[in-house]
DNA sequence: TGTGATGTTGAATG
DNA sequence: GCATTCAACATCAC
């Protein structure tokens, strides 16, 4: 489940859980989602020190450490914390979990193992390497339209281009396109400037709503995203269009046909 | 049993 | 070189 919303989500559980607590131990009970060090070394580097803070850019959350260095947690499709103390608390798809010297433990869990767990010595040198876009909730009017305006892409995969802005997925993007009335395979350098101006707006406006209201994508009111139109053939809005499913960008794509142009 | 899943990447293509 | 698309990744749940 996560995207932006929801990584705002894992950072204050995260922050809640781990900052200012000391590592004690590692344990890596499967080493894939560790992309560049093997267990042992990850276990080796973290055992010790202290988390001092995080930071949440687009999907992307990284653990500040005592020295310097920071934990990279992205989460996948299917990533998740638990803290805990007993080990029969332990979820059975846990990857691997961080130690506290209080006691307690958290548990990254995965069971489809797309997460990404990056030891990194320098999270901003980071950043440029992966040419990570600014966080969408900090995106500019003006660094979006530069971004967008001419491209001939669709006005989703640009959505879900996380160098452009960072922390759309799959459910916001659609829903923004359904709000600004947007077919999302309409090309960028089809649409007037108002309506790029108005995927902005909703885009922080989904973004901000997000993070403030709705830490998890099911507790979203009912008259929101995925619980009203997400269903292949359902009538639009005031009875105009109905809803169908598609791929664009190649992702599975929602959209109301009749009342998206 | 087959299918698809909220993400990213790197190869292939235009 | 740049922009874009798409299969691949690994596993589970329906």
């Amino acid at each position: 489940m996560p995207e932006l919303p929801e990584v705002h989500n894992f950072k204050l559980y995260f922050d809640a859980a781990a900052t200012g607590q000391t590592i004690s131990g590692v344990t890596v009970h499967d080493d894939h989602i560790l992309r560049n060090l093997p267990g042992p070394a990850f276990a080796d580097a973290l055992t010790g020190r202290t988390i001092v803070g995080s930071l949440r850019r687009g999907k992307y959350l990284f653990a500040h450490l005592d020295n310097d260095h920071s934990l990279l947690l992205h989460f996948g499709m299917t990533g998740d914390l638990k803290l805990y103390q007993e080990t029969a608390d332990r979820n059975k798809f846990e990857r691997f979990a961080l130690h506290f010297a209080d006691g307690n433990t958290l548990g990254f869990d995965d069971p489809r193992k797309f997460a990404r767990i990056l030891y990194l010595q320098d999270h901003v040198a980071y950043i440029q390497e992966i040419k990570l876009g600014p966080d969408a909730l900090d995106l500019t009017l003006e660094d979006w339209l530069d971004a967008v305006k001419g491209r001939k892409a669709t006005i989703k995969g640009l959505l879900l281009n996380q160098s452009i802005l960072a922390g759309v997925g799959n459910l916001y993007a659609d829903e923004i396109c359904y709000r600004t009335r947007i077919h999302p395979a309409a090309h960028a350098c089809d649409l007037s400037d108002d309506q790029l101006t108005d995927i902005h707006t909703e885009t922080v406006a989904v973004m901000k709503y997000g993070t403030e209201n709705a830490p998890y994508y099911k507790d979203y009111p009912e008259d929101w995203f995925w619980h009203v139109w997400r269903e292949e053939g359902k009538a639009g809005p005031e009875g105009i269009g109905e809803v169908k499913v598609t791929k664009v960008a190649g992702r599975t794509t929602y959209f109301v046909e009749g009342w998206q142009h």
